[in-house]
DNA sequence: AAAGCGGGGCG
DNA sequence: CGCCCAGCTTT
């Protein structure tokens, strides 16, 4: 039995029922693959469920503020997918009359659609013969077939992309798709797979050889930098605080936070002190300093350690531009200052 | 080609 | 503690 068979059985039989399985319209679609990038569907299903409810057709999303969304997406992770998301829309709307783009090509003019849900889309939607390579194709593939060339290398994105288009299904590309992925999350997972119950155990390379748990192979990461972030949590008589969106390129972008001073290394109370006599906030006012958590909170992204401190600045007079306590939970926000809302008794 | 970008879950 | 997750964009 051919690859392609052999798999597209197994998923008949072992399909998880999911919200997007029910349709094939592309803006839900859509939305269901950029909420599951580098997201496991346990983790993304609410937000699917959220999204959909909240901005039933594209025009809805396209008509939002970004902190809505921002705010929608909140402990998602990865929030240039919301903005990409929501910018997205805007252009499907303004200059695609809302009609969403129907081949693989159209689709890569999305931002934040890329190969991998160009691909998912085409297909699923438009029966369009292109495979996708995701996370868990590059690990069947690897296994079944003995591949070693790094995953994270253009020359692994070359080879497998090019291996998955030679085996889908040219006649029901959208089922084999979703097979070759669901194989991987469900029966050919990233650690000890139940080898005896698949239905490639005797044809596969990697259980013949013995090395399943050497593939896929993928080039390690740099080390993680450590970083020190200082937040300072005003608070002023008449109930207010002050949080700020922050801007430029680094993490978090357009999410709100409590002022930051940043460092390389821990800083005392003193040294904290000092960097406080700068802030226009300050001037001419008198304060109470104190630190919220003496052990620093560790919120470990990706690539970075942020070792956090959170300060407790309490103002003798009110401030212009405060943010009204109550107002708080309005704001899109990290979930590391989200989950210090919810535990701090304002 | 490499770096940057979150947060949760699992062994 | 390291690894992985329906990856994409920028440098």
């Amino acid at each position: 039995m051919s690859f392609s068979k052999t798999l597209t059985d197994w998923y008949s039989v072992n399909k998880r029922q999911l919200p997007w399985r029910q349709t094939t319209n592309p803006y839900y679609i859509w939305l269901s693959e950029i909420i599951l990038q580098q997201t496991q569907i346990k983790q993304g299903l609410p937000y699917y469920e959220n999204f959909v409810t909240t901005f039933p057709t594209v025009f809805d999303l396209a008509n939002a503020n970004e902190a809505e969304v921002l705010k929608l997406w909140q402990g998602l992770g990865y929030y240039s997918r919301a903005r990409n998301l929501h910018f997205a829309a805007k252009y499907v709307v303004n200059e695609l009359d809302g009609v969403f783009p129907d081949t693989y090509k159209e689709l890569l003019k999305l931002k934040g659609v890329g190969d991998y849900t160009a691909s998912a889309i085409a297909s699923i939607c438009y029966n369009e013969v292109t495979a996708v390579v995701d996370g868990n194709v590059y690990r069947v593939l690897s296994r079944y077939f003995g591949i070693d060339t790094p995953i994270n290398s253009s020359k692994g994105d070359k080879e497998f992309k090019a291996l998955a288009q030679e085996l889908i299904d040219k006649k029901d590309p959208a089922t084999f798709n979703q097979a070759v992925m669901e194989f991987g999350a469900v029966q050919c997972k990233p650690k000890s797979p139940d080898c005896t119950v698949c239905p490639f155990v005797s044809s596969c390379y990697a259980f013949g050889k013995h090395v399943i748990s050497e593939l896929p192979v993928k080039i390690k990461a740099a080390k993680v930098s450590k970083k020190y972030f200082n937040f300072l949590v005003f608070l002023t008589p008449n109930h207010t605080t002050v949080l700020e969106q922050r801007q430029g390129k680094g993490i978090w972008q357009n999410l709100y936070q409590f002022p930051l001073i940043e460092s390389n290394k821990p800083l005392t109370q003193k040294q904290l002190e000092l960097e406080l006599k700068d802030l226009d906030i300050i001037k001419e006012q008198t304060y109470e300093l104190s630190l919220y958590n003496k052990d620093e909170i560790v919120h470990k992204l990706s690539h970075q350690h942020l070792y956090t401190k959170f300060w407790i600045v309490d103002l003798d007079s009110n401030i212009k531009e405060g943010t009204p306590i109550a107002a708080l939970e309005d704001f899109p926000v990290p979930i590391l200052i989200g989950n210090f809302i919810e535990a701090f008794n304002f």
